[in-house]
DNA sequence: CATGAATGAGAATTCATTCAT
DNA sequence: AATGAATGAATTCTCATTCAT
């Protein structure tokens, strides 16, 4: 059912989405969903959670590895390759409803969480000289912008996010966010 | 009308949007919106395209400036601050509804020619050995990526997209294009 | 659509009873319903008001006529009589819904009034030694649930609510009030 | 589950009352309703059967003892207080549902067993000269209503149905029936 | 035999669109 | 030309009933 969800809400939108069509897509009955998510809202809130807690996985396990900022970006970069790659859609959906007015207080904390993880590694490379000064949110916005621009473009066909696309852009990233 | 549509389509979605409301916030007669446009879909086209034709006056405006690459660049990242300052919802919804499902073939050709703009620049920066190698679709994504995600997260709060800003974010950009 | 709705409500009850139904037999659309009242809630209570105020105005129009307590008690039970002859609905809809819980405050105020009009017809009656001792409270329950029996039954076919009838009843109410 | 249905068509009405919900307040699993009733019509009307049979064998029991018609009144009138006091939500439920769409013939013919076994009394009173003449069921209707609303009114706090308030209505609504 | 999750038909409500004024 | 009340199809949600466990 967050399955069905999650690639409807993509391909037509959270308002644009009936629920018979998520239960049809999800091959069950359409008060079934209602046994498990109180609403529609609910069950957004469900698939935002669960794509933000995915992502959050794969990236506190890339950043988890110890070693220098530069060997720390990478692994962040690459992390995010690899979660966009397995879970386009989570991906998709994640920038796409980033702010959407039905999420909930506990929707934002989850999501406020990985901004901090990242926010925390920023910190400590701009200490260490590494990084670029200046305020972490800002860098933060850029270089994630840069990775979702390039999935999006990616996604439309414009080019392939093959091993070479993604090393140089991490490349790049790198270049921009470097002190 | 245009503008009622434009902020409401920004606050509640496309979908999420009743037509009676933009009527009311426009000021006039749920029918005589219809007079206009043949209907919502086409409403939303017409939003689309005045948006992105805006955007696409601010940057030719700045692209034109012939110059180095470096001045082209600056020029452009300007443009885009500007653009985004003077009307942020104009901005924030031509990211918001990108490639929505409801765009017809029309706004995908102003779409295209913005972006057939900003590829010929970078080409010609790229030949000229001022820029990185590589894909043209690759680099503008990145770029326009990483502005979009400082506008984002400067919308939320997280910080204030000011002169310095703005000035620290453009040469983070370049040392991520430039060759 | 108020008449629809009080005869539907008469015949399956209130939660027995569909919009699209009310719409049907009010000869409007599903939709329209909703243009005049917010929600099936505020035409249940818009309907109980209508009843009750009409049976208000019969009432008052017949509890004014100055007079002895006997006369009084004659036209107050006439006015209903005839209120129960010309609105048979109306009288039907607000015995069944007396106390329904979809009733706001206002109904109840509404409702309230009435009986706070009649208890001071009996309080006056009392002071004037023509009635009965007591609660007027408890000897208005049991007068008009005497006539509201009387018209439950009638409804039934069980007897007819003619002249005689309302004539022979009035009295025996009379004999079982009066001091 | 019986008791259980009986309360919540007391509290929300029939057809606002859900099945599941009759099963929680039971302390039953939603499928074991339909063990025993092959409906929700079925249970409506084994709630009305028990309620009806539970009110005539308290008025059985009070009817049969012998008298004079002033005595036989008196028993009535108590056995139906007592009645009230001790299954109110059995007394109010038949007053609700007096003839509720639902009900079938057999429910019916329990309602008529009873009315038949009063008008006996009636019949036999008048001819003994002890009530007043006219269609008995016009009297019955009218003593029954009067006991309806005392308890009706009760029920919403107006006034207490104590000892008192019974034997003063009793000998009131005896006023009114006797020749 | 009891259960309660699943179902889909049906209920309340919304909304894109029309059209008489 | 503008309006806004009316419409009914579509949407969210509920609930009587079933059936695998």
């Amino acid at each position: 059912m967050l399955e069905a969800a999650l690639s409807l809400f993509n391909e037509r939108g959270y308002a644009g989405t009936p629920m018979p069509l998520v239960a049809e897509r999800a091959g069950v009955g359409a008060g079934t969903i209602y046994r498990h998510f109180a609403s529609k809202e609910e069950l957004g809130n469900a698939v935002f959670r669960e794509c933000k807690l995915a992502m959050q996985r794969h990236l506190a396990g890339a950043g988890a590895a110890a070693g220098s900022p530069r060997d720390g970006f990478r692994t962040l970069w690459r992390g995010l390759w690899e979660f966009a790659r397995k879970s386009p859609a989570a991906f998709r959906f994640l920038e796409t409803h980033h702010h959407a007015p039905y999420l909930d207080e506990e929707s934002r904390a989850v999501s406020d969480a990985l901004f901090a993880h990242v926010t925390d590694f920023v910190r400590r490379a701009q200490a260490a000289g590494a990084l670029r000064a200046g305020d972490p949110a800002l860098l933060i916005a850029m270089a994630f912008g840069a990775f979702v621009g390039l999935v999006k473009e990616a996604d439309l066909g414009r080019f392939a996010l093959d091993e070479q696309a993604i090393a140089a852009s991490e490349e790049a990233a790198w270049s921009m966010l470097r002190a």
